[in-house]
RNA sequence: GCUCCCGUCGUCCAGCGGUCUAGGAUCCCACCCUUUCAAGGUGGUGACGCGGGUUCGAAUCCCGUCGGGAGUACCA
């Protein structure tokens, strides 16, 4: 977003936006990112982006540069996160957690000698058979790993240690009691502990969850408001927990030092407040998947959809500012935006209302900014074709900035020009069968051709006189004013539908439209007979 | 199964005990405009999941019920 963010730390909040970076960044998240950048940017705050590749069998760099990319065009710049080039921006870094393995082994060596975690010696395969059997309801009771039945007893784990068995690292969570959390967009949420398992929080090789990671960095790097989806609701107590453990003595601050990490800032807590936001899915209510089109940023992107319009629509897709409006730019989405106000219930996605801001937005365009703006569409950028070299010619530009004016208000995408450009950028002009035959087998198409072939030969080549060359022919052949345009159109531009006739006549020039005319003439004759 | 979350037009929102014969946007339909297609204008169809309470009065509060979703991983 194009306001620059306050320079002052103080107290303003920190939020972040944390993907794992495996498969294209999807809608959803974006949503997320946004209410970021935007809760930040309304108070000044300040925006991370940091990248949760713990589990390096799932995250892959491809990804993680497209995600970089989408969120680079739809406008969500970050304050402090990884660069481009493989650096990183901001004074808590690194912003990968790949880069930070040592905090989190130094962290969870602490934990563990606070006794604020256990060792967990059994594989991944007696722990299913475990959970499978308690899901059967053999010892009744449902999957919940607690300490007072998981954990080894002395003699198994020298056993264990003997063997050279490894072992996971457990967060010991309560067994009893409950944990109320304040959320800005669900009020209070309560869970008892005793329906909470221990988590993992280092694997048996030593790596570090999500669990772990994303509680030290968030308290590392003085993250004050955690706005991500509801899909981690659930896995908020044991972070709180954790939150208190990784403050108390010290404990973070010294495994920063301990690795020369950048000290936080001695003025940051804990993250203070929790929102999270109702999931995004598609129109039949399911999740969102490749079924209900697009996903993936990116795939916008191509489908001509404009940043700033994904910006807005997404912006009230579970929020909408008091007064009602709903064309927001960015200005207004800062001043008006507010977590509290963000509704509670899953939101579909509708493209159809998408589509709509969109056309009204290239509306709202100037004609040289939509020129700017569609030429990628045109010159294999974002197309499969190119129909203009890239970058475009002088004539090429003038071409298409010659066709805007004609087509501003029939686009509702910018690959729309895809079907309005290549009558005006080649040549040759395809006939469109659809269109001959709707239009050509009509009788009195031929004399349309032919008459107004004859009257624009030496007419003068503007708008004005075209028309009025033209609409002195109907009286002429005694039909009606269609009758005439539409074979002329189709003979120009090779389809009945097109931008306005006399427009589109003077921009493909006299030389061009006689051309086309004489090449359709027999094309309109031999369809007569059909 | 267990835990948590959610429930107003097809969809996104407004509504916070009376002003609701429930409002806006999008979609859909009709009409106007019109050289095609659009755009624009005007009008219209369309919703408080259900059942109990509380109250003079409930979309709004409470309980239940039904329905949907998320989590239940050494994924995040």
């Amino acid at each position: 977003m194009p306001i620059p963010p306050a320079s002052d730390p103080g107290a303003l909040p920190r939020l972040r936006f944390c993907p794992a970076p495996s498969g294209w960044l999807h809608v959803g998240s974006v949503r997320a990112a946004l209410y970021n950048v935007l809760h930040a940017r309304r108070h000044g705050g300040t925006f991370v982006f940091r990248i949760e590749d713990t589990d390096a069998s799932r995250a892959t760099e491809e990804s993680m540069r497209s995600m970089m990319e989408a969120l680079h065009w739809i406008g969500l710049d970050w304050d402090e996160g990884p660069e481009a080039d493989g650096g990183s921006r901001g004074p808590y870094g690194p912003y990968r957690q790949s880069l930070r393995g040592e905090l989190y082994a130094e962290v969870a060596r602490r934990l563990e000698e606070a006794g604020a975690t256990y060792r967990d010696h059994r594989t991944s395969e007696e722990l299913e058979a475990w959970r499978e059997r308690q899901r059967q309801g053999g010892d009744g009771g449902p999957p919940v790993v607690k300490a007072s039945t998981f954990e080894h007893s002395e003699e198994e784990l020298t056993r264990f240690a003997e063997e050279g068995r490894p072992a996971s690292l457990r967060l010991r969570t309560p067994e009893s009691g409950s944990i109320t959390v304040t959320d800005l967009v669900r009020g209070e949420v309560t869970w008892e502990w005793a329906t909470i398992s221990d988590p993992v929080i280092a694997r048996s090789d030593g790596s570090a969850t999500y669990p772990l990671a994303n509680s030290v960095d968030d308290v590392a790097q003085g993250i004050s408001i955690i706005c991500r989806g509801e899909d981690l609701l659930s896995v908020t107590p044991r972070q709180v927990l954790l939150y208190g453990l990784l403050l108390t003595d010290g404990l973070l601050d010294e495994a920063l030092a301990a690795v020369g990490l950048p000290a936080r800032d001695p003025a940051w807590g804990a993250p203070e407040a929790f929102a999270h936001l109702p999931m995004v899915v598609g129109m039949d209510r399911k999740k969102l998947s490749k079924r209900h089109g697009s996903v993936a940023v990116q795939e916008f992107r191509r489908q001509g959809f404009l940043p700033e319009t994904l910006r807005n629509y997404l912006a009230l897709l579970g929020w909408a500012p008091k007064d009602g409006r709903e064309r927001l730019n960015d200005d207004d989405l800062i001043a008006e935006f507010d977590l509290a106000a963000v509704g509670r219930s899953a939101a579909a996605f509708d493209v159809d209302k998408l589509t709509a801001f969109n056309g009204e937005r290239i509306r709202e365009l100037s004609e040289e900014e939509l020129t700017d703006r569609l030429l990628p569409y045109l010159d294999g950028t974002e197309g499969d074709e190119a129909l203009v070299d890239r970058p475009a010619t002088d004539e090429q530009r003038a071409v298409v900035r010659g066709l805007v004016p004609l087509v501003q208000e029939r686009m509702q995408r910018l690959d729309e020009v895809q079907r309005y450009a290549p009558a005006f950028l080649r040549d040759e002009v395809e006939l469109d069968p659809d269109s001959v035959d709707k239009v050509f087998t009509k009788n009195g198409a031929p004399e349309a051709i032919a008459a107004a072939r004859r009257v624009l030969a030496d007419v003068e080549w503007t708008t004005a006189a075209i028309e009025a060359a033209l609409r002195a022919l109907p009286d002429e052949l005694g039909i009606g004013f269609g009758k005439v345009a539409q074979p002329v159109r189709v003979a120009a531009t090779g389809s009945a539908v097109s931008p306005p006739l006399f427009e589109s006549l003077e921009l493909l020039g006299r030389e061009v439209s006689l051309a086309r005319l004489d090449a359709a003439l027999p094309v309109a004759r031999a369809a007569q007979g059909s």
